[in-house]
RNA sequence: AGAGCAUAUCGAACAGUCGCGUGUAAAAUUCGCAAGGAUUUACAUGAGGAAAGUCCGGGCUCCAUAGAGCAAAGAUGCUGGAUAACGUCCAGUGAGGGUGACCUCAAGGAAAGUGCAACAGAAAAUAACAGCCUGCUAAAAGUUAGAAAUUAGGGAUUAGACUUUAUUUCAAAAUUCUUAUAUUCUAACCUCUAAUUUCUAACUUUUAGUACGGUAACGGUGAAAAGGUGAGGUAAGAGCUUACCGCUAGUAUGGUGACAUACUUAGGUCAAUGUAAACCCCAUCUGGAGCAACACCUAAAAAGAAGGCUAAGGCUGCUCGCCAUCUUCUGAAGUGGUGGCUUGAGAUAUAUAGUAAUAUAUAUUCUAGAUAAAUGACUGUUCAAGACAGAACCCGGCUUAUAGAUAUGCUCCAAAA
RNA sequence: GCGGGUAUAAUUUAGUGGUAGAAUUCCAUGCUUCCGACCUGGUAGCGAGGGUUCGAUUCCCUCUACCCGCU
């Protein structure tokens, strides 16, 4: 099993989010651009009004936790960004909600294999 | 039992499965021009009391080695101690608050100087004004006393008048005459009373002026009005005097000291309000920037052009000293890597010294180090049903947020004995 | 992470120890056949909490929100 490579610097993000499909949800917007390689890379961005610190790093922790269940059935070559939206409180959502959330959305996106 | 106060500690726990960062070890594979990195397995380890705010202090790095003097700017401000240092802590003093345990306080100087004090109020400060009092001058009024004059009234005396009045007597009546008394009138003089006027003297009151006169209680406003109360005193008043209280200074005693206590010690010049978190004065202290500092590696983390060289730069001004080439413009990068990075004013325990903060000694121990940034998810059990909240160079504090739990000591109230 | 700054009416902005001013907006009235423009009048405010002071928008402290910079 291979780790999962994250997306760092902003030029990439902001290829994936112009250039890019995207899906959108209660919870979260998926962003899915191709990229010519043979992995997939994750990109998750929080905004800072969503929450102190605490909260936000506990939504990164939910999501990447979701992907990481997800990522074996996935199709390669794809670079994914995870937006969270601002308004939603943490509070108020669980694991399950998240997963739900993230399947939807997958499937909307067609890269399930 | 209830309501509180202070101090200290903890701040979800346990088990299983999957997953993440770092370190060590092992083997290979792979990416990159390179420096270096990534992947897999095993073991170990992995977030707080505030990690937060960035409000102080220090280490560390660079700026010259961080220097000297004056100024400027800033900070602190009861005393003693602790500390690497502090605006922190401990122990005290004083002031204020609370029934109390206890809590709070940027708590030097207003007699070095400047400023400000709205409205109201006479006045917001060397005082003036009104008022009160005194003296003098002028005017007016009143009272008292005296003198004079006038008028009125009463009384006494003297003189005169009445025949026109009345009464009485006589008489038949009338008339006339006479006498007496009283009354009335007039005049003079004396006396008394009252009123008025004038003059003089004294006193009182009022008004005006005046004295650089005395006074600062009264002026009721204001946040604030010049020690307070009683008695005396005075022309009127006032610490003017006195008693008590307060205040200041001195002396003595105690304390390292802030300060406290005592005094049949002195002081009424006890006149000079508040504000210094207004400027300021005094004392003490402070060079600047910050790990995105800075150093190194790689072909590179840039460079190029122009100008100046005893004038410019090095947080501000001046003087000295030191260093070094410096300044300006254009352009590029902001899509590389590693270190700095965690053994430190460390943590725990015990002993000793000290009221304590803390210090010393001994023993044990190594306990995150990321770089888009690691602690999560699921299942089960327990209870109080999980608050505030996430390291980013590191320490000491402060401040702010915080569901609750535990321990120790103490207070108030109630009840019982 | 580190450093710096701002907060005044719905909006833009003055102001300063003595109770806050202007413009635009909004509302009402007038003018007009009606609207607009214009005239007259009115409403609405010192980010929050403490402290100093007789009295803070102003001075001091703490917090909150927002903005800017970093080779």
């Amino acid at each position: 099993m291979k780790k999962t490579v994250m997306l760092k610097k902003n030029y990439e993000f902001r290829g994936v989010l112009n250039k890019g499909t995207c899906a959108r949800g209660f919870l979260l917007d998926i962003y899915i651009k191709k990229n010519n390689k043979k992995i997939n890379n994750l990109g998750i961005a929080v905004s800072k009004k969503a929450g102190n610190s605490v909260k936000r790093n506990k939504i990164k922790r939910l999501i990447r936790e979701n992907y990481r269940l997800f990522e074996e059935n996935l199709d390669v070559g794809n670079s994914i960004i995870i937006l969270w939206k601002k308004k939603e409180d943490y509070n108020n959502f669980n694991f399950y909600d998240v997963k739900k959330e993230i399947f939807n959305l997958f499937i909307k996106l067609k890269i399930f294999l």
